[in-house]
DNA sequence: ATTAAAAGTTTGATTAGTCAAACTTATTTG
DNA sequence: CAAATAAGTTTGACTAATCAAACTTTTAAT
């Protein structure tokens, strides 16, 4: 089994190669990331490429391994059954939970974690609408596009939020932009640095440019 | 905080002095509790003892300190919480929790462990009788006696079983021997090896006395 | 095409945790 | 009591993970 910090390093490279449109992840970005030093990344990085789980030469970009990837989608999947967890059933704040999870995503093993989806009846997103890949690492992801993307009048749903960040996250909380919630989109600023949206019920919300990019939706039919 | 490793050792420190009729515990017992050479347990004591966690003089008995004692009695309160968690919620098997919450135990915030201990509704006591420290580190331990001193033809309850031995879980449950079972002391052997008990609408069944020293029964008036 | 900046690597040191094996002190036991 | 045994300690070595600082390579600017 890979250590905790090994876990850690292959979740954020997972992670840094989905955003890049290389596929590749580079080590000053890794090491800010999970804040050590860049020689402290490259030095790991070397462990992993030794233990064959990230294929990269000197200089160059770094990519996970079939097999690297499969403990990604794994340490993922605890993640976010555990998210989920900690919210449907202890309470927690939405906004909390990640941080709790980061931790407690190393201790889980497969059979407490398949009881725990069990418990929960297999949910296939966490309370971020983040997917949760399943047992063989199968991930589906809903077709989505960010909200920014989007034109006045359209009727939307939001299905995910791509940012862990407590203070954003309250924000969303606060303004009914939970995944799950129904809106239309009200008006789109013609430079278009900001929209403003309102939720069924619910107050108009004006967003950012940067903030409707971190909220992705669903048009509804 | 603690690491995991400081962690155990405190804990097994803990367990040992409770057991030792000196109140002190030796690093062969503790390097043996912790699958560590001796030396390794020596190199850790003093470690301990530098952090004011136990109080140590070279060849002589080990103590815990008033604050180490606060840490075994916070590891032990998060270990048995998890233990019930994962009978009563989970479902997962008394015999298996214990190696499940050696792990667990290390990774719970205050936080997620008050939720855990409410959604639980605050129990006193785990799986195994094993009574559950509150938040503040008291104990409170029901009075009992090993079923092992007890004499013929009296009528008791388990309290709790003093063994995380997976095997003989097995067997107590099998036997229907769990805490809060009612039984009657059948008959003793005359050379006190063992003796027979018979739970109510059960059958008798017939412990070897170190067996019977294990289970700790209260009297039923 | 130089040169400055950014990205990546190497080196030497540190801490936590561990082992094997030699060694010392305490305890038993004949 | 002396010798044997058990308990405890020390030493030297190792791996995982980290940092600071010097160094090298690549990339971006001028
Ligand atoms: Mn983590
Ligand atoms: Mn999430
Ligand atoms: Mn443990
Ligand atoms: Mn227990």
């Amino acid at each position: 089994m890979a250590t905790e910090t090994v876990e850690n390093y292959i979740k954020a490279l997972y992670a840094l190669c989905r955003e890049s449109p290389s596929g590749e992840a580079g080590v000053v970005r890794l090491a800010q990331e999970l804040g050590v030093t860049k020689g402290t990344a490259t030095s790991m990085i070397k462990r992993l490429s030794l233990a064959r789980l990230v294929k990269a030469e000197p200089y160059s970009g770094i990519a996970l391994t079939a097999k690297g990837n499969k403990i990604a989608l794994d340490v993922l999947r605890r993640h976010r059954v555990i998210e989920t967890f900690l919210v449907r059933t202890l309470n927690l704040d939405w906004a909390d939970v990640h941080e709790e999870a980061e931790r407690l995503e190393h201790a889980l093993s497969a059979r407490i974690l398949d009881r725990l989806d069990e418990f929960l009846g297999r949910p296939s997103t966490d309370p971020h609408g983040d997917p949760i890949p399943d047992a063989a690492g199968n991930v589906s992801e809903t077709r989505s596009k960010p909200l920014a993307k989007c034109r006045a009048r359209e009727r939307v749903c939001i299905v995910r939020i791509m940012d862990q960040n407590r203070a954003f996250l309250k924000f969303v909380a606060e303004s009914g932009l939970k995944p799950g919630a129904n809106l239309v989109v009200h008006s789109v600023s013609t430079q278009g640095n900001s929209l403003t949206v309102q939720a069924v019920r619910g107050k108009p919300v004006t967003l950012s440019h940067s903030a409707a990019g971190k909220i992705l939706v669903k048009i509804i039919s």
